[in-house]
RNA sequence: UCCACAGUAGCUCAGCGGCAGAGCAAUCGGCUGUUAACCGAUUGGUCGCAGGUUCGAACCCUGCCUGUGGAGCCA
């Protein structure tokens, strides 16, 4: 390994030799310019056919679209060239000719491009959009790191449904029935009471036929627990995470953002603390704005969604939804018994939801009366049940799905782009 | 599961009842500052599949398959 392209500009004036492919060439009768590429960015590298042997001058002149090897030549600060620094070739060895790569410098279509996802990864900004989600990947490291978590893996063969409302992946254990998880919650509930603050990372598998532009079937989910921590405490920790995110993400990825076309100037706008309104207020509003469908008690679709988060250029929490339209687990609210402490954050920009969090029921007896109602009297629910019964404390937590939150972060017009190999209904390959 | 739209060259598309087309890619040639370079030439087809209507179907009709994005559900 030698140096990388995106050392260049402290190798200004010497020679040296990269590993990269060609991304694209263009050339005249006695000059060659080769886009090149090597992962940590491009380059533009010039072939002057009267500095170079023979040889070199033919072997370039061959070179196809993502052919490999390795180039040695001069780093030059050049305003010409599209990166600022140019690389004058001395010298190049191929390694493979490639031939007939099949994503070429025109436009494609969608379905082209996902069966071929393998190769369009190395395409200019499907490569900024993934260096983005690794950014946010490291940077909810830190931030939980810092913030006094610690990391707890969540089992990702189960022997029960975690909320039971979605539609799981079925699978044998041997000789029993599994699902693949849907969600590390429940777990992360007993991890809190084991170590305070604990927050998961991991994938998520939903078998809902949903196609939409904000869906996967296989997506990851960030998921912290908070041991003695209320709802209003987990809504603070919410907006600093997500504002840190985004900060963090203008900080150190401006190249990045730029490649991908997003208007950063609506990202700076992100910051602690976000707007919030309850549903009641959420359902007053929308009825006053055309939806006379919603009444309260009624869970909301896509489109109240969407006309209520274009009404703020932050993320907006929603909160204290009808215990009914939500998950068992989630505590009343001691002086509404018909309404839940819980929060959607929905992203703005029609992004949608991209976190759901709650304070979870802490008192035994009311949660054996939900395992009635809910009708969780199955074996597998029994250590949860458990939770409440040996030194219960009040604790909240959140899910964030990760794909969403680049998806908003990032502006894309679709999830698949947020993930290297998407699963979506009717698409499992590459 | 429901609704809508689409399927023609390797890719992106035009053609919408009368000889199968263009741009890009590929191949060959030209060009010393290109930025999805440009210019000239060549190659490239089961018009998604099956049936029907018609003198004649890529085009009209029916069914099926595949894809797309929207609903529901959700992060």
């Amino acid at each position: 390994m030698g140096t990388t392209i995106s050392e260049v500009s402290s190798h200004v004036g010497s020679e040296v030799t990269i590993g990269v492919w060609l991304a694209n060439k263009r050339s005249s009768g006695k000059i060659q310019f080769l886009e090149l590429r090597d992962g940590t960015g491009f380059i533009q590298g010039v072939v002057l056919k009267n500095e170079v042997d023979e040889a070199d001058w033919e072997e370039a002149k061959e070179l196809t679209q993502e052919s490999s090897l390795y180039v040695t030549g001069l780093v030059r600060e050049d305003k010409r060239a599209p990166s600022g620094y140019e690389l004058t070739v001395s010298g190049l060895k191929l390694i493979q000719k490639a031939h007939d790569y099949p994503i070429t410098p025109k436009e494609h279509g969608v379905e082209f491009l996902m069966d071929h996802r393998h190769l369009w990864l190395r395409s200019s900004r499907q490569h900024a959009i993934l260096r983005i989600r690794n950014e946010v990947i490291k940077g909810t490291y830190d931030y939980f790191y810092d913030h006094g978590f610690i990391k707890v893996d969540a089992p990702l063969l189960t022997g029960s449904a975690a909320e039971g409302t979605t539609d799981l992946f079925h699978t044998k254990y041997f000789d029993r029935d599994a699902y693949l998880s849907q969600s590390g919650q429940l777990y992360m509930e007993a991890a809190a009471m084991a170590f305070g603050k604990v927050f998961s990372f991991g994938p998520a598998f939903r078998a809902e036929k949903s196609k939409t532009r904000r869906h996967l079937i296989e997506f990851w989910m960030i998921e912290p627990e908070m041991a003695f921590c209320d709802h209003e405490e987990s809504l603070k920790i919410q907006e600093d995470y997500i504002a840190c995110l985004v900060q963090r993400v203008l900080k150190k990825c401006q190249p990045e953002l730029k490649v991908i076309g997003r208007d950063t100037s609506k990202l700076e706008k992100i910051k602690a603390p976000f707007p919030r309104i309850t549903y009641d207020e959420a359902v007053r509003f929308l009825n006053k704005n055309g939806f006379d469908d919603i009444k309260w008690g009624d869970d909301f679709g896509a489109p109240h969604e969407t006309a209520i988060a274009e009404h703020f250029d932050v993320p907006v929490f929603v909160t204290e939804y009808p215990a009914k339209a939500k998950a068992f687990y989630m505590k009343p609210d001691p002086d509404r018994e018909e309404v839940v402490l819980c929060a959607d954050l929905l992203a703005p920009e029609g992004y949608g939801e991209i976190i759901g969090g709650s304070q979870r029921i802490d008192d035994l007896e009311l949660m054996k009366k939900r395992y009635e109602q809910y009708h969780l009297n199955d074996p597998s629910y029994k250590w949860y049940l458990e939770l409440r019964q040996y030194g219960s404390v009040p604790h909240s937590g959140f899910g964030l799905g990760l794909e969403r939150a680049i998806a908003w972060i990032c502006g894309l017009e679709h999830i698949r782009e947020a993930i290297p190999f998407p699963r979506l209904l009717n698409r499992i390959y590459p």
